[in-house]
DNA sequence: TAATTAGTTCGGAAATTACAGAACCAACAA
DNA sequence: TTGTTGGTTCTGTAATTTCCGAACTAATTA
């Protein structure tokens, strides 16, 4: 089942993930950079990348990954480490970002939540297709928070 | 806690709600125009809408409607219904879609899963910071997966 | 002090997207 | 047959997004 692969090779078969992360996340809502920079943080053997490096390996500008950057350790996907008497930031992947995302979903979920309830109230007749459409909208809605819960719990509940 | 609206402030507030419905939509990836026209066919006490209608009561150009209400029929989150002798088709929103919900869902699930099952095979050090997270993420992924399959018993099993 | 390093910020080019307008078309009605 | 209804499709444009280059800054080094 596993072949054997070249260091060469298999380096290059890290590169093509990073651009089809690049790709996948593109399409997913974010832009293709931030993606190419998530992939190379994850799944390249180097476990810390300057910024300088990650100009070099993904050929982009500074001002790129300036932007991207900052805005990915605002999302909570990376991070960075320092070490005593050098300037330079090292930066790699964030690990304990579940919190963050489950908070993210949750928000976004809720509001969700928030106009499909205002708007079941409103409604004239709630035995109507549409009221009865929303609410299983709203129940859907609950089982998928219900779901994040039970994420939370199994695997969230030790962390800090 | 229910104070008693006359029927103008209701339909001003379910207006309110579908341009509600556009911002969020917008911010989630969608176009304000589909999401308007998802909180029109849904809020609203009426139950289906014509082509022309629609136009009226959003303001939107008939090029922009027609665009994005195939669109939004493409990925089944409205449908149609005609009667005889009436050459207009009635759009209402379309209720059981949680099954193609769930169907894209698995299918961006599984794309995350391939390319970190690959990444993870590439790795070098299968103990590393940056494997261990990849391992991490696979958890996650897997645990998504189970908890949409248990969506789909509970909730989906007796529909067509 | 001057030069280098590690970035940030500003302005704009290029590409993409979200719409509108107008011409068009097919079905039916007068 | 001519007009009307119910849209579709094509073209253009305004807005937005994504990225780059260049100028800048703050800290460190020579």
């Amino acid at each position: 089942m596993q072949e054997q692969l070249s260091d060469v090779e298999r380096i290059q078969k890290q590169r093509e993930l990073v651009e089809a992360m690049g790709r996948l996340t593109n399409r997913g809502g974010g832009t293709t950079l931030s993606g190419r920079i998530i992939g190379l943080l994850s799944f390249f053997d180097k476990e810390e990348f300057t910024f300088e490096e990650i100009v070099e390996e993904l050929k982009i500008s500074k001002s790129s990954v300036s932007t991207t950057i900052n805005h990915l350790i605002e999302t909570d996907k990376i991070e960075y480490i320092t070490y005593p008497g050098d300037r330079k930031r090292y930066f790699r992947i964030k690990i304990n970002n579940r919190r963050k995302f489950l908070q993210d979903m949750r928000r976004h979920v809720e509001k969700m939540q928030k106009i499909n309830r205002l708007a079941l109230e409103l409604k004239q007749d709630k035995e109507s297709r549409t009221a009865k459409s929303i609410s299983a909208m709203l129940e859907s809605l609950a089982f998928f928070m219900e779901q994040m819960d039970n994420y939370e719990k199994k695997f969230l509940a030790d962390e800090v």
